[in-house]
DNA sequence: TAATTTGGTTTATATTATAAACTTGTTTAT
DNA sequence: ATAAACAAGTTTATAATATAAACCAAATTA
């Protein structure tokens, strides 16, 4: 009757890094942060546990001489967001 | 950009609990345990929780002799549950 | 009458989410 | 030149959460 929830996309962050990633392709902390109004740390923690569990690669370099973290979304990332989605609507459908 | 999320609802089985009732708008705990495939003391906490909130009443009473616990969603935990959706659809939009 | 089942509730635990505090380096002001 | 403020993150402490295990009371079954 109702679907799994994907517990790590199934968190408001982390669900906002994924969607604005899914859009983009391509993103950095700096614009990730600003997207989702989270606080640094928290986006760091949650951009972790994505790498982590291969749903985005990070990306260090340099803009100029700052640092830049660039986030970019895999393969799987995008068919477990799609999933989730897919499961979530098992809960939305009145 | 991304709109704010109600914790409360935002919990897998809350909201497949809240998604019974839209559908149904009366449906005992043994129902409901058997719906959403929970087991019956994480269901008890968060039909609590739900009830707190003010997003379900419920009403204890008996079936036969068994005790029997009706649920059903309030005007708020419809309005709320229909915000909460709206909510998700900025996560979820391409 | 002992064991099992039903319909729950309470409580213990492990996981999570989150912000505060911190680090490393850069830019700006004095 | 040096101190103060800022930028881009990371680490860590804490509070909140989700969840199942353990429990309870009454009814049913063996």
């Amino acid at each position: 009757m109702f679907k799994k929830l994907d517990p790590l996309l199934h968190s408001e962050l982390r669900l906002a890094v994924m969607s604005v990633l899914v859009n983009l392709e391509e993103a950095d902390f700096v614009y990730l942060r600003e997207a989702t109004g989270a606080t640094a740390g928290n986006l760091s923690v949650q951009i972790d546990k994505l790498t982590t569990a291969g749903y985005i690669t990070v990306e260090k370099g340099f803009k100029g001489k700052k640092p830049q973290t660039i986030c970019r979304i895999t393969a799987t990332g995008l068919k477990t967001f799609e999933e989730y989605v897919d499961a979530l609507k098992s809960y939305l459908n009145q």
